[in-house]
DNA sequence: ACTAATAACATTTTT
DNA sequence: TGTTATTAGT
């Protein structure tokens, strides 16, 4: 019955096997981490535990969706459908709307993605008529991101010390009002940040009403991926989930926490078992992807941190070639480095362009291997820079849709009231905005009677915003008898949002209404398999959303036989893996960056995030670093990267230093080429 | 209210 | 350098 755990090795199975308490599983790279979740989840199953008492947490609904997918392959796919499987967010979010009006929000509130957030905060900086180079709207944005990862409400702010950065006391009162005011103008438009998907979830579950005492039944089996990037906030709601049965396990490799610029601390995973002081401590220290050489060299580079959970991670696959190391002059020379390595070694037809990846600290570098790879007519995929969902015409037609769902949603009505341009310009939304606020109300209260407002506008004004929200009444009139499907179509056609891209035809507007197109086939799909599985015929335009709302571009799948060479920070190519791997740029204050060597602990960052970097190659890692770098307008000259002092010398081997020996002319233009 | 011009700004970002 | 946000002018 269970012969699939003899897939395992000893250290796997036993950490798979052991359910009676609180465990810790430390899985360095490539060890199979995610392969003990989806074993255990699998063996409680066999064993009768009901796939609804289970709650597995990952950190990306890729990561959740592969979960699930190798679960059913080895219990079933009918089992897994009551599984709760799924991001931090997805499920909170999903507990939030059944449990909405406990905490004063309505079940289908939105979710406010990061510029959402941002415009908000910038506009009640501009309401308050604080000087907004004091009050920089990322920066307030950040400080109230900190804040609620730390479980402090708006109401509590002035009263915690929490932040080292803390500002001067006059600048706190003053964050503290915007905070204040932000929370209470979310909760007015019914809309949630990513954020408060986590503190109100804390909150809920903090509540003496018998909320948690229900979930802990539910979830009598807690799994959580990742570990070692949670935050405070998920920290402690774990802790109320898992208060009664005590069944938690938690796998993570401390040597890849990356993320504690969004709060991710790694405390809470070398903390661990102070928290839990009866559980078992599991670790997995066989690599079965890389070579020797590589994961060698990627302990000799962490045995540099001081900050870590001793293990010894080793391979038995091949030694393998040594690590390469190439220098260059110029920044454009290292696409050109990159290029040949891989023409070459695709030369015997040992490799293929998909055994490849380009991994470098900031996205600003990937231009360099774009115009390289694109002159050699190389295919290539940059990943990750602009999400389909943040494309100004997507985000267009999503809050058209979000309208229609929750017409209090300040953000979307913001954004639409004028587009397509009806002649409503700022100075009237501003208008409608004051109004709102000193009527406690949302926009859409003052737009759907602006004389009872008293809203001081000329009978032309008027009589566009009456046409404005008759339009949006008839979408939600029809929204609440038509399918997610054809309202989208219906707001596409009705708007005229496609018309102004059809005029004329650029290729930047035949990508746009492309993008259009491709956003109501994902509806239509959406709407056929909901409907299958639930077998209702009207699928609602909230259940969409909601579900979009938290998907990212990482979440779009591949197609098997793409041929391309990959492209994308490293922190996106977290968890992946890939045959060859470059590791560009490494130079200092680029890789470390240079906002991020001010304290040792956010070197050890950096140096964890090369760590990363190295260990996601299986057969060769190849490093790259340049003397002199184009950047924000300048030249810069550049020193190599301290990191590469820090990786044992005997796994390194720097072959001919390629721009030494090449040569160079000098056009007139000062672009320098190699011949 | 729209546009064109100028100033400001530039990490990483699983949700 | 390239993008994005603000501002001045129409």
């Amino acid at each position: 019955m269970t012969d699939f755990i003899q897939q395992l090795n000893e250290k796997q199975r036993k950490a798979v096997l052991y359910n009676e308490g609180p465990s810790l599983v430390i899985a360095g790279a490539g060890s199979g981490k995610t392969k003990v979740i989806t074993f255990k989840v699998a063996f409680l199953l066999k064993n009768g535990v009901s796939p609804s008492n289970i709650l597995a947490l990952t950190f990306t609904n890729k990561a959740a969706r592969e979960m699930k997918v190798r679960i059913a392959e080895i219990v079933g796919e009918d089992i897994t459908q009551n599984l709760w499987i799924g991001t931090f967010h997805s499920i909170f979010s999903k507990i939030l709307r059944k449990e909405a009006e406990k905490i004063g929000f309505c079940s289908d509130f939105v979710i406010y993605d990061a510029q959402d957030s941002k415009n908000l905060i910038k506009t009640i900086i501009k309401d308050k008529i604080l000087d907004n180079n004091l009050y920089k709207p990322s920066f307030v944005q950040s400080i109230i991101s900190k804040a609620k990862n730390n479980l402090i409400t708006s109401k509590k702010y002035l009263n915690n010390i929490f932040l080292q950065e803390r500002v001067a006391q006059m600048k706190d009162i003053y964050i503290s009002d915007i905070y204040l005011t932000y929370s209470n103008r979310c909760k007015i438009s019914n809309a949630m940040d990513f954020d408060d998907l986590l503190l109100y979830t804390y909150l809920l579950f903090s509540k003496k009403n018998g909320v948690v005492q229900k979930y802990w039944d539910q979830f009598q089996f807690i799994l959580i991926d990742e570990y070692q990037d949670i935050n405070y906030a998920q920290h402690e709601i774990i802790k109320k989930l898992a208060e009664k049965y005590r069944r938690i396990c938690v796998v993570g490799d401390d040597a890849q926490s990356i993320y504690s610029f969004r709060g991710a601390n790694l405390s809470n995973i070398l903390n661990f078992r102070e928290v839990y002081p009866d559980s078992k401590l599991f670790k997995l220290e066989q690599n079965y992807r890389s070579t020797q050489i590589i994961v060698n060299a990627a302990n000799s580079l962490i045995s540099k941190n001081k900050e870590q959970i001793p293990k010894v991670v080793f391979s038995k696959k091949i030694i393998g070639e040594k690590i390469k190391l190439f220098s260059a002059y110029f920044d454009y020379e290292e696409g050109n480095i990159v290029t040949n390595r891989i023409v070459e070694m695709c030369l015997f037809g040992k490799y293929e362009y998909r055994d490849f990846a380009i991994l470098y600290r900031t996205n600003a570098q990937s231009r360099i291997f774009e115009e390289a790879l694109r002159k050699v007519n190389i295919p290539y995929r940059i990943y990750g820079s602009i999400s389909f969902y943040q494309r100004k015409e997507i985000k267009d037609i999503i809050a058209y849709m979000r309208l229609i769902s929750n017409p209090t949603d300040e953000e979307a009505i913001k954004r639409v009231i004028n587009c397509p341009n009806r002649r409503i310009g700022n100075i009237t939304v501003n208008k409608i905005i004051t109004a709102a606020n000193s009527h406690n109300t949302n926009l859409w209260e003052i737009i759907s009677n602006p004389f009872f407002f008293n809203l001081k506008i000329n009978s032309t004004t008027a009589f566009k915003l009456k046409k404005f929200c008759l339009l949006i009444k008839r979408f939600i009139e029809k929204a609440s008898v038509q399918s997610a499907y054809d309202v989208g179509k219906m707001v596409i056609e009705e708007t005229g949002l496609i018309n102004e891209f059809d005029k004329d035809k650029t290729p930047e507007n035949v990508s746009r209404i492309q993008n259009i197109k491709e956003l109501i086939n994902s509806l239509h799909t959406f709407s056929q398999i909901k409907s299958e599985n639930k077998m209702i015929s009207g699928v609602k335009i909230s259940d969409f959303l909601a579900e979009i709302s938290l998907l990212t571009d990482q979440d779009i799948d591949e197609k098997e036989n793409d041929n391309f060479i990959k492209i994308m920070t490293i922190h996106a190519s977290k968890g992946l893996e890939f045959k060859n791997v470059f590791v560009v740029g490494l130079e200092e204050n680029l890789f470390p960056s240079e906002l991020s060597k001010k304290t040792p602990q956010e070197i050890e960052e950096e140096r964890r995030l090369l760590y990363v970097a190295i260990t996601r190659a299986r057969e060769n890692v190849i490093l790259t670093y340049v003397k002199t770098r184009f950047q924000n307008g300048q030249f810069h000259c550049m020193s190599p990267s301290r990191f590469i002092k820090d990786i044992d010398e005997q796994y390194l081997s720097s072959p001919l230093n390629f721009s030494c020996n090449s040569r160079f002319k000098i056009f007139k233009n000062k672009k320098y080429t190699i011949y």
